[in-house]
DNA sequence: AATTTGACGACCG
DNA sequence: TCGGTCGCCAAAT
């Protein structure tokens, strides 16, 4: 796993606003390499440097391992969490309404 | 080279 | 809803 794809990876979860989620392989479908548990991979080893609370499970459940400081953080900047778990259906942030300039990571020129 | 190991995910009974 | 199971993908044993 080179830096690069670490450096994708954490440019896109910087990218999910407070208040929003993005599962693991949200992130890892955005930035269009490896899956799911690289990105995970990749949280767990460098996610201290941004807002690691935002990649949730796709049930909505917190990373493994920090369930509590990730539900405070979501509830303290008001995502919709119920039960201990982030209601994806409201919390998802969809990727597709980022701006087209953020195709950077992917070399594209744009529509 | 084979197996195990993850901040995972989809399916199924 | 809740486990169990299997698939995934790269890295570490």
């Amino acid at each position: 796993m080179n830096e690069e794809y670490v450096e994708l990876v954490l440019s896109a979860v910087e990218l999910v606003p407070p208040g929003r989620v993005a599962s693991y392989g949200d992130i890892a479908e955005f930035v269009g390499r490896g899956g799911a548990r690289q990105v995970g991979q990749v949280m767990s080893r460098h996610g201290a440097a941004v807002p690691w609370w935002r990649v949730v499970r796709s049930d909505g459940q917190p990373a493994r391992g920090h369930e509590q400081e990730a539900l405070a953080r979501l509830e303290a900047e008001a995502a919709p969490t119920r039960a201990g778990r982030v209601d994806m259906d409201r919390g998802r942030f969809d990727f597709g309404e980022t701006s087209p300039r953020m195709n950077f990571h992917r070399g594209s020129q744009g529509p």
